[in-house]
DNA sequence: CTCATGTCAGCTGAACTGAGATAC
DNA sequence: CGTATCTCAGTTAAGCTGACATGA
């Protein structure tokens, strides 16, 4: 039982969302802020419906994170005058600085679930997970992958 | 963010919880259900309590999937005579086939979930996994371990 | 017409908490 | 007394679904 692979997946996996949990508690924020904050400083200004899939997150949960991100003044929400249906995504100076900071609780955060792993089976586990992920996403992609 | 160990476990123990709800959906069971009567054909009769601390799932869950494992007839559940607090909780001969069955489609979820992944590297994730799992059960035991 | 987008209102399974009753 | 067991009634965070209005 211990030995199968998806127990241990789970278990661990929900481990880890302890630990994200509280950690993002902390500093008030959640997974999702992280998630999208850090897509919007990597690859731009973008739509919500893009936005839903570079980072894995339902439309309808993009929606209710942004509301909060927005509330924080951390993005600005605009609406394309070339094609009415988008709200165009943008984060703002201090959203930057809010990323920053939940990035640094991010950075704590893989340190204390990896503790017991050196190095090299850090980016061993960080391989064989990352296989994992692409090969299911293809076959199953929860959300359409443009 | 996609290297990120926290996130690709939990997006990959996410389509795990697919694949084990899929498979044991068909099957009209739960991985509870697993968990409880594995444990029960493994290490043998016992009160409900150890049951919750040998498989990591909690009392009130665990009274939720006995009285379904029970409806099924599946497990007996007896009144402890000598301490009246416990039930001790039993397997029958029916709970033992529903078991293999089980267990047949548990081998089948671990083959789709490691499907991408050769078998050295299968044994590596475990063995990794496994690790991760034993120092957290020791640093934050969410169940105290008896 | 079809399709994409944004929004809302909800569901689900699994993990988790709190409180109470009973017995040790 | 304090502790352990069983039960019930919740909550949460994340993932997920369905429906609807608007616009391309």
């Amino acid at each position: 039982m211990e030995r199968l692979p998806s127990w241990l997946l789970t278990q661990t996996a929900a481990h880890a969302g302890r630990l994200v949990s509280e950690g993002f508690a902390t500093s008030g924020g959640r997974g999702y802020h992280y998630r999208i904050l850090n897509s919007l400083h990597q690859d731009g200004p973008t739509s919500q419906a893009s936005l839903g899939r570079r980072t894995g997150i339902y439309q309808s949960d993009i929606v209710a994170a942004l509301n909060e991100l927005q509330a924080g003044e951390y993005v600005m929400r605009i609406l394309d005058r070339t094609d009415k249906r988008r709200n165009v995504i943008t984060i703002t100076p201090k959203g930057r600085e809010r990323m920053q900071e939940l990035a640094a609780t991010a950075a704590g955060i893989q340190d204390a679930l990896l503790e017991p792993l050196d190095e090299t089976e850090r980016q061993e586990l960080t391989r064989l997970l990352t296989k994992l992920y692409e090969h299911h996403r293809q076959g199953f992609p929860p959300l359409p992958m443009k």
